[in-house]
DNA sequence: TATATACTGTACTGATTGGTACACACTATG
DNA sequence: CATAGTGTGTACCAATCAGTACAGTATATA
């Protein structure tokens, strides 16, 4: 027999493209199998309590990622100019300047929302509060830092969902280079 | 035996809110039929081709609507300020104020997009496009016209998804009154 | 090299999937 | 009031679903 992948990190991230391009209900046991090359037992090995924990690994990983090379620059007191510039690197290299698209938005418009609720919940709250931090820290008031915070999170979502819509990368590049330059400490 | 919707114009409206609550493949013909009220037979003798041409009358009728009360208006060039105003005011109500979401961005994201990945190309074009012609006519350059288009209609995008993983109609409701106001011609 | 643990292939389970067959019941027309 | 066309409930089908059982085989440590 011969051992492929064999940790549990390296499933974690065959598992997030599967679920990303095909959603919860989508990512049937037979497409993961297929599309990780694990086995079943494999699977269940690594995780004992089924698909939805496979999900939720997959989310939590998602989570783990942003908070550390998004959130946690973000809200740096430091250098919000630069925890900012370095979201909107991030992110665009993170979604592979919109070739891919957006697993936690992907659970939360498909029938998963629910299963998923608090993750889904948390993970845009994070988003929109660390950067409205960081826009305060650049000397915007709490109300427009934070108004202008949920617009790029939802600009981000929307280019993505756009581009992966009309299978053209570009509406996600223009869209990010829109909402980064209406915020003055980093448009220069 | 009673008869409760009878026609399919009916079983259009009851199959997009399935649809549009569980995605494509989350609604099961089981799931269909409990919250339609219609059986397997009454879903079958509408739609022969079963389950995938119930999603594709959807998308039909989806797309038929906002051509009619969205696009057509857009590009009247007598009014192009009255199309945009409209256009607005249309999509506040059709997603109920952010309390439902785009179906066809739930399809556009989901494990369906390449099962229906002509209309939801067109979909977003129509009205990209058609955007776009009424800003021309309000007097800006077709550059400009379609960067700004584009801009709304992601928006509106990411703001859908944004209020329906926050669980918050207000995020989209918020969302759609700052892309008005970035509209010199319509925002007074 | 012995042995415990980590991992994997094969074969199964009962439940659910989308779809079909067909008898039956409404309802509009003549 | 007959009858044709439209709609519907019940029972079924093979395929696929998520999950389980178990006998293995690799690999690490001793």
């Amino acid at each position: 027999m011969s051992r492929e992948i064999a940790e549990r990190g390296d499933a974690i991230t065959a598992l997030a493209e599967v679920f990303r391009e095909h959603g919860y209900s989508g990512s049937s046991l037979a497409v993961i199998t297929q599309q990780t090359g694990l086995g079943k037992s494999s699977l269940y090995h690594f995780f004992p309590d089924g698909k939805q924990a496979m999900a939720e690994a997959v989310l939590e990983e998602v989570t783990r990622w942003f908070t550390e090379h998004v959130f946690s620059p973000l809200r740096d007191p430091d250098s919000p100019k630069r925890g900012i510039e370095n979201m909107f690197a991030a992110v665009d290299e993170y979604f592979r300047s919109g070739e891919r698209i957006c697993l936690v938005g992907v659970f939360a418009l498909g029938d998963s929302r629910d299963r998923f609720e608090t993750r889904i919940n948390r993970y845009f709250g994070d988003w929109t509060e660390a950067l409205a931090v960081a826009l305060q820290n650049t000397g915007f008031t709490d109300e427009k830092a934070m108004e202008m915070a949920e617009e790029v999170v939802a600009g981000i979502q929307g280019g993505l969902v756009l581009a992966r819509s009309r299978q053209d990368p570009e509406v996600f590049a223009r869209t990010l280079k829109r909402l980064q330059q209406r915020i003055p400490a980093v448009s220069r």
